[in-house]
DNA sequence: CAATTAATCTACTAAAACGATAGGATAAAA
DNA sequence: TTTTATCCTATCGTTTTAGTAGATTAATTG
């Protein structure tokens, strides 16, 4: 299951996207327009701005900004950082990779190749599309 | 993340098409061979046996067999009846269906649209791969 | 029949993850 | 210096996950 986080982290990107312009738009605004929880969605949006996606301005007129072009962020990014690995298993994962302690050998896992397949049906669609995809 | 009783009734299944015949096999014999906490695989065991993937014999030479040919045991309903709905959000699922409560508008959801294009990679892998694919 | 074997079933539990919420600190603008 | 809005830490209730315990039922065997 996708989390919320990842959802409204998602949202939260694309409505900054579609409203084009680098003005900062303020939390509030962006809860009110997705129908998230304001608190929750200030933890989501704080992580997208620690990890290069967004930029951040206090006080009156302040709020959160896309950094980049929409067209140049890709949704490879944007998952790892909010949901995390894009691997169903960490055996399969390139950026999380991790051993699992059953399995003596993974070439010889059914589940590893079998996941191997979905990790890289699913990179194809995330390295396929940009944030500008999937406002458009 | 794919679950561990997914993981491991996918393992045990595998291991139940490379033995090969149709003599009943142990729970305790497939745990040995998989690193599997017994008791855990014996729960794993008896919902694919309710769910039409299994049969059991009780008693001294007991144990669980496959039902069906492993080349006719399709990953689409092993990965529904283990992990549960193959789509990350429910409103694009085919057999787990449901609204969000947020998101007035599917078509407009950018979520939505990405989502989409996951599960249709997702299930494309699952319809391509048998049991009898795994074990190969 | 009785003993053994192995699946079946119910209930419970510890730990982690999830989805928030509370409240104060900080910085920028008016 | 007041207001505004992000920043940061801590906490919390609920659900899910992964697993355990223990008794029951059915089949085989001697």
């Amino acid at each position: 299951m996708l989390s919320k986080k990842t959802k409204y982290g998602l949202k939260a990107l694309a409505y900054l996207a579609s409203v084009g312009d680098k003005e900062p738009v303020q939390i509030a605004e962006i809860a009110k327009h997705e129908n998230i929880s304001q608190k929750f969605l200030e933890s989501i949006l704080l992580t997208l701005r620690r990890n290069g996606f967004l930029g951040s301005k206090k006080g009156k007129g302040g709020g959160y900004y896309l950094i980049k072009e929409p067209k140049d962020i890709l949704m490879t990014s944007v998952m790892r950082v909010l949901e995390g690995p894009i691997a169903m298993v960490p055996c399969v994962s390139l950026n999380f990779y991790e051993k699992c302690d059953d399995c003596p050998d993974e070439n010889e896992c059914s589940v590893h190749k079998l996941m191997l397949q979905v990790r890289d049906s699913a990179l194809e669609v995330y390295r396929n599309n940009t944030l500008a995809d999937l406002i458009s």
